[in-house]
DNA sequence: CTTTCTTATTGAATCGTTTGAAAGATCATG
DNA sequence: CATGATCTTTCAAACGATTCAATAAGAAAG
C-alpha cells in the first residue's frame, strides 16, 4: 500500500540497516546506543540524541528472533497451564505474571486442555521457542513419571506449581495439604460438630492423600468416629465442572443413606457448591442444619450464596514464589541449582464465611420439635 | 554436565548441523527432509530413513528463532486478554485455543490486567515477537480511539472479540447485546412481573448502552414504566470483583428506598451474584421474592445458589469465530481484507434457571398476610 | 617525534535455519 | 555421442540483530 519516501514497500518493517542508513550510523552504532551496552559511554552524546530520534521517527522496534538468534536467549518463560478455565490455575497464572513484569522476562503460556496430548505438543513448542524456564501449573496432575522424566531431560529449569510429584527431582510449589486437612477437621470440631462427613479426592491424586493424612491426624488426636457410610471419594475426571457434579450426586446419597451428620468436610470448593446443592435439593439449609466447608478459597468462594467457608491456598503468592525460584535456577546458568528438586509447602489458611456455624443441638433441634407439634 | 559422544557440551543443543554432520549429508538435505518440502520428492528414500533416524537419536529440534527470522514468519497468533480472572475471558480464550490446535498457529497469551501500561508494553512486545495476527479479548472496555489507532498501524491483522469500537477500522466479533437486553426484560415480563429494578452497565462502557437499548424496546413495546428510583447504574471500577459489590450495594439502596420490586435484572451475572446475596440480606428470597437475572452466563452462573437464571453469550463461538477471521486476514496477505471493520453480532440465548419465576401476587402476598396475623 | 591513552565509530563474523540456483549423477532419445 | 530429461544432493546467500576486534583521530605523556 503505502510507499514510504526511500521507496521501501513499508509491509517489511524497519529494520537496523533502515535505522543505520537514514541516520548515517551503522548498525553496530545503532544497536550499541539503542541497548545502551557498556561501550556506549563512548559514543558522542549527539549521536545517541540522533540515533534515538530517527529509530523513534521510524517506529523502529527490533525484531525478537534476530536478537533472540543471535544472543542465545529468548527472554521467556513458558507457562503450562493444565486448564485455565479452573479458577484455581487462574490466581495461579496472575501471581505468575505479576512477579515477570518486573523482570525482563515474557511469560508464554500455553493451556494443556487437561490431555496429555496437547501436553506434550505444546511442550515441544515451548521448546522449539527456547523458552529458559518452565512452569507448569498442574491443578489435576495426570501426568505420570514418564512424562515428567521427560521434562527433566530438556535442562530447563522446571518448576510445578499446585501439585506434587510423589518422587522425582522436579521442584514444587504448593500448599500444605496435610496441615490444610487438618485446618479444616479442627474448625469443623471446634464448631461442635461430630457426625461429620467427607468427600475426599480421587485416589489417582497425591495431593488427595496428603490432605486426608491431615484430616486422620486431627481425628486421632481428638478421637473422632468417622463411619464408613460418611466418607466418599471423587473419581477425578478432568472435566470441568465434574466436581461440582460428583459433590452434588455423592452427597445426594450420603443424605438418602443417613443424613445424621451436621457438617460436611469437601475436597474443594466447588465439591462444596455441588454438596450445598444437593443438601438446599434435600430440604436442609446451610449452615443452619448442615455445615459444609470447601478448601482452595477461589474467587467465587466469597460470592457464593451462602458465602462459603473453606481453606486458603495462597495462590498469587504460590505463582510468585515459583517465578522467584526460576529465576534463580535461570542465573544459575543451568548449573545444579542448590534447591533443585525442593518443594515448598505453603501455610494454608481457614478462611470463616457463612457455610459452616457452630451446632446448636438444644435450641433448634428442639425449636423444631416444638413447631411441628 | 554430561558430555556427549561427539564431544560437544550438551548444554548447546543439537542443531542441524550436528545432524548434517552425525548422518553424513548437508544442513540443506537434512532441512528438506524433516520439513518435508516439495523437492523432498528427489531425495531417496533410503537417505530420508536415514536422516530422520539420526535426527530422534539426536533429539534435535528445529529453531524456532533461526527458523522464523529465515521464514520471516512467526507462526505465532497474539492474544491480548483484559483481565484473565474474567471468567468471561476464559471461556473466550478457550474458544480460540481450540480452533487454533488444528492450524499451524502457536497463540501467544498476554495479560493486561486492565491496566493501559500493561496493555501497551505487551503490544511492544508481541510486535517484536512479530506475531501475525492479532485478537484483542476486551471485557472492559478501557482503550480508547488513540490506542486503537495505533492498534491499526501495525499492519497486523486485528479482531476485538467482546466489545464493539463506536467507530474505526477494527473488525469485532460481539454478542448482539441490543437483542440481549430485549430478551432479558422480555423474560421478566412474560413471567408476570411489571415492577422491575434495573442495573445497568457502566456509561464509559459503548456496549451497556446497545443492551439498554434493548431493554427500552421492549419496554416500550409492552409499555413498562421504568420509575427512575429502581434504575441505577454501575460506575465501572475495573478491580476484580467490584461488579459484585456494586450489585450489592446498589440493590441495598434500591431495597432502602422502595423495595416494591418484584424482579431484577442486572448487567451481568456478577452484578446478579450481588443483587442476590443484598436480597437476602434485605430477608427476600430468590425466586420467591424476587426473580434475578443476570447476563453472560458465566460457568459458576449454574452452579450458584439458586442458580442464575441468565442471557447466555456464545464465548467459545465467539471466540473461534475471531480465530476464522484472523486467519482469514492472514490468508489475505495483509491486502485490505473484505471483512475488516465488520462486526459480528452473535444471537444471545435466554438461559432460564431457577432464580426467575412467575410472580404470584395473590397466593404468596395472601399468604404472607395471613401468616403475620 | 614517538608512544600511550582515551574517545568515537565501524567491519565482519556469528547465531540456526531455509531456499533458489546450480552441480553431479544417471539414463534415455535422436 | 551429443542433448536433454530426470534424480539426488549441495552451495551460498539471505533473515536481523549483537559483539569482538579493529581502526582512526586527537590528546597527553615521555
Amino acid at each position: 500500500m503505502a510507499i514510504r519516501k526511500d521507496g521501501q514497500n513499508s509491509f517489511s518493517r524497519t529494520t537496523l540497516a533502515d535505522v543505520a542508513r537514514e541516520s548515517g550510523f551503522s548498525p553496530s552504532t545503532i544497536s550499541i546506543v539503542l541497548n545502551e551496552a557498556p561501550i556506549s559511554r563512548y559514543v558522542a552524546a549527539k549521536t545517541k540524541e540522533h540515533i534515538r530520534e530517527v529509530a523513534k521517527r521510524l517506529d523502529y522496534r527490533p525484531d525478537a528472533f534476530g536478537r533472540s538468534l543471535r544472543k542465545r536467549r529468548s527472554h521467556t518463560i513458558g507457562v503450562m497451564i493444565f486448564d485455565i478455565s479452573d479458577p484455581f490455575c487462574t490466581l495461579i497464572l496472575q501471581g505468575i505474571e505479576k512477579s515477570l513484569h518486573s523482570t525482563e522476562f515474557l511469560p508464554f503460556i500455553v493451556d494443556a486442555h487437561n490431555q496429555r496430548e496437547q501436553f506434550e505438543r505444546y511442550l515441544a513448542m515451548l521448546l522449539e521457542y527456547r523458552v529458559e524456564g518452565l512452569i507448569v501449573v498442574a491443578n489435576w496432575l495426570f501426568i505420570d513419571i514418564e512424562t515428567l522424566s521427560e521434562l527433566e531431560r530438556h535442562r530447563v529449569p522446571t518448576v510445578l506449581v499446585g501439585s506434587e510429584m510423589r518422587s522425582g527431582p522436579l521442584g514444587s510449589v504448593l500448599v500444605n495439604n496435610e496441615q490444610g486437612g487438618y485446618l479444616a477437621l479442627q474448625h469443623l470440631h471446634s464448631l461442635g460438630h461430630r457426625k461429620i462427613a467427607f468427600i475426599r479426592g480421587p485416589r489417582q491424586l497425591w495431593d488427595s492423600s496428603r490432605r486426608w493424612d491431615g484430616v486422620l491426624r486431627f481425628a486421632a488426636e481428638v478421637g473422632l468416629k468417622m463411619p464408613k457410610k460418611w466418607v466418599v471419594e471423587l473419581t477425578g475426571s478432568s472435566e470441568s465442572n465434574s466436581s461440582f457434579d460428583e459433590g452434588r450426586s455423592l452427597t445426594s446419597t450420603m443424605l438418602q443413606n443417613d443424613a445424621g451428620f451436621t457438617a460436611l468436610l469437601a475436597f474443594d470448593d466447588l465439591t462444596a457448591f455441588g454438596a450445598v446443592r444437593a443438601l438446599r435439593d434435600f430440604g436442609r439449609s446451610v449452615p443452619e442444619d448442615c455445615s459444609v466447608l470447601g478448601f482452595d478459597d477461589v474467587p467465587h468462594a466469597a460470592l457464593f450464596n451462602p458465602s462459603l467457608s473453606t481453606v486458603r491456598q495462597p495462590m498469587e503468592r504460590m505463582g510468585s514464589i515459583a517465578v522467584g525460584r526460576i529465576l534463580n535456577e535461570i542465573q544459575q546458568g543451568g548449573e545444579v541449582a542448590p534447591g533443585k528438586g525442593r518443594v515448598d509447602l505453603l501455610p494454608p489458611e481457614l478462611v470463616q464465611r457463612e457455610s459452616t456455624g457452630a451446632i446448636h443441638p438444644t435450641s433448634k433441634i428442639l425449636a423444631r420439635k416444638i413447631g411441628k407439634i
